[in-house]
DNA sequence: AATACAAATGCAACAATATTGCATCTATGG
DNA sequence: CCATAGATGCAATATTGTTGCATTTGTATT
């Protein structure tokens, strides 16, 4: 599964990377790198860094900034493949008010926004409200 | 005018908080942490990072991060007065792809997102694209 | 299977960003 | 004008992220 993943995305499969790739798929939410280094048994906090790097580079996972929470990171759809800014993704991120996860919705359409003189070329949704879970 | 925004958010009106509030007043876009430090002659960090948390605990300014950006703050619209979290905004983030600068853009009406199992209370848009100015 | 080489790792040092404690000062309401 | 809660300034420290460099490792190629 890592193997794949890495390799899709002309990532060289490590033994580091396949852990780190691990965390992620074993949680259903995005994830801090704290969240990160708390899962990982012994590490190099630079090599981690630069594994996100890495990681966000090839559109494996991106990074979500909820205002006024820490960074969070998640796996991309499969869709992601570019070097900066926003990603094509056909998610929101939501925030649970209750127990502060984060998660990637899926959605069927993201509503067009138009403002007038501003061309608007890619956009992304924060959104804040209960999850399904502490419904 | 300074004087006017900080007492009605039931500030302290002190010498140095007018002088932040100017370099807002002075923006029409978003501002990084660096920009103030860059426009005022002499100051103290600490008080400056006291002074823009006061303002952004009492809705004088909120924070925006885009994606692979410094976060940037700006002035709120007259109706955030909460501690946290998302504010009431009737605006979008928009960062543009050329000249990089942040705005906080006026929408008519916020299109409602609608994902099943989660409450949606608030949400948030960020977009890239192409400025007025830059077009 | 051996090899060559680009890429990843690990360590040290450091840079940028942000916070806490505490003594002192000041804006504001009475 | 005074009392005092709140703001400031300084020192120390925490958190988060980066760079350089020598060494190791994964991968494509022979």
């Amino acid at each position: 599964m890592e193997v794949e993943i890495l390799k899709k995305k002309k990532l060289r499969v490590t033994p580091f990377r396949k852990e780190v790739l691990d965390v992620f798929l074993k949680n259903e939410h995005a994830i801090s790198i704290q969240d990160i280094e708390d899962a990982l048994v012994e590490f190099d906090r630079i090599t981690l860094y630069r594994t996100i790097k890495s990681f966000t580079n090839k559109g494996v996972i991106h990074e979500i900034v909820m205002p006024g929470d820490v960074k969070k990171l998640a796996l991309c759809d499969g869709v992601c493949d570019h070097d900066s800014g926003l990603h094509e993704h056909n998610h929101i991120h939501f925030q649970c008010r209750l127990c502060s996860e984060v998660y990637c919705v899926e959605v069927d359409e993201l509503p067009k926004i138009e403002v007038p003189g501003f061309t608007i070329e890619e956009q992304e949704i924060q959104a804040k409200g209960i999850c399904a879970k502490c419904s």
